[in-house]
DNA sequence: CGCGAGCTTGACGTTGTTCAACTAGAGTGG
DNA sequence: CCACTCTAGTTGAACAACGTCAAGCTCGCG
């Protein structure tokens, strides 16, 4: 029987495992499970560095987690943010063998570090499991090429708009129109100085569009806020 | 036989067909093949149009082309520029049944056009190349990442000397130093005004940087562009 | 010949970064 | 318990970067 602590973890409800066994054996699975091995982070705590060798695939069972990359002038850039439960594979862990950008937990988060090998044996015997995964993690792809979208063509004014929509509906989903998220990660995830993010997020209140108190942030006026993302 | 005409579009030593028979049977090509349409598109012609149904896979035998993302403004925004031979699948492609960007044609090209259902199929009892073909798509995103990645971070001219670099290396690549392209999709790889583009490179000029007549430019010292590249 | 698209240049205003000074809260060690 | 330090947040001023506008240019094409 599970223990109490381990139960926590989930093991038997697992998300991953219930999307798994849609395609393969339980049987399969649970083999493919031995091999991996659970982990909890704490808030600020580095999962995979950047430059460092790859872990393997990462299942965030629970728990928000930010993929940043560093350059060496030592700033960084956030280029998404997501939520679990959710498999963090694609270019940085399918296939590469050294980390392009690192994965930070920015909440306390719970994941499954999964072996490769044993992956790869079950995906290529699952063809149509290996299909759902890419198609996961295209998904994953295609909301930071949005970001990017919106970064390459808005002024700052739209960028800071267009990610706390994306906050509100990807992340912090579930909890009303409130979140809590520091300045600077704003400003690393617009990329602009912190300043500006101070400065933008002031004028936004003044114009009654959210309100904030300390680091959390309301958001008032959801429609304005879209308009502001849309026209830049 | 094969007439000359179609020789030329090289059914019998076609790239993707050298690639995939690596992993599956000639036979089984074969018939995949039989499903697939041979088209040839000019400079400036649309293959694929944002918005419109998904054409399913496309293989580039031999051309340049560019993934444009459409602003409801009317201007344009590239996201990566691409020669074949090359697949181009990817979140446009692999799933959605919608283009969420356009494809063009920056030189005459040759392509074609793959049967999703015929593709799946072959995928599904191939998981290997299903893998190989997935691994190929990771590539593409990641280079495209880079950019953003430069785009997010360094100025004007750090943007451009990455663009410059990669026109070089990736795709103008074979040809020495010198390749031709407008500054309107210099400006627009670049996210930034046409105006912006020639001070720029009229400066990387004056530094003895580049050097160009018209629209063909070419790098004369690339150690530089490298470094401003890296430092912004 | 005229037209339009792309290219070029300079002036000007807006946007955004950098810097400096200050405040507030969270740890840390004596 | 109190200083000390470190980080995050805030504000304003000075400066640089960038986009916009206007004007004139060249080239290819009908």
């Amino acid at each position: 029987m599970l223990s109490r602590t381990e139960h926590k973890f989930g093991c038997e409800d697992c998300e991953f495992k219930k999307m798994s066994c849609l395609y393969v054996e339980p049987d399969s699975f649970e083999e493919f499970r031995q091999q991996s091995i659970k982990l909890s982070f704490s808030k600020g705590e580095t999962i995979f560095k950047q430059g460092g060798k790859s872990g393997g695939l990462l299942f965030l069972h629970e728990g928000i987690v930010k993929f940043c990359y560093q350059y060496d002038s030592g700033s960084n850039y956030i280029m998404t943010i997501v939520r679990g439960p959710k498999l963090l594979g694609g270019a940085n862990l399918f296939f590469k063998s050294v980390n392009i950008f690192s994965i930070t937990a920015m909440e306390d988060s719970r994941v499954c570090m999964l072996d490769s090998a044993a992956f790869m044996k079950l995906a290529i015997g699952n063809p149509a499991y290996l299909l759902a995964l890419v198609e996961n993690t295209m998904d994953m792809f295609q909301d930071a090429i949005f970001n990017f979208i919106s970064l390459a063509h808005n002024h700052v004014n739209g960028r800071i708009a267009t990610i706390l929509l994306y906050l509100h509906k990807n992340v912090y989903n579930g909890q009303g129109y409130s979140f809590t998220v520091s300045r600077k990660e704003i400003a690393e995830f617009a990329a602009c100085s912190h300043e500006n993010v101070i400065n933008t997020l002031s004028r936004f209140r003044k114009e009654g569009i959210i309100e904030f108190h300390g680091k959390e942030i309301e958001i008032i006026n959801i429609e304005l806020l879209e308009e502001i993302s849309r026209k830049g």
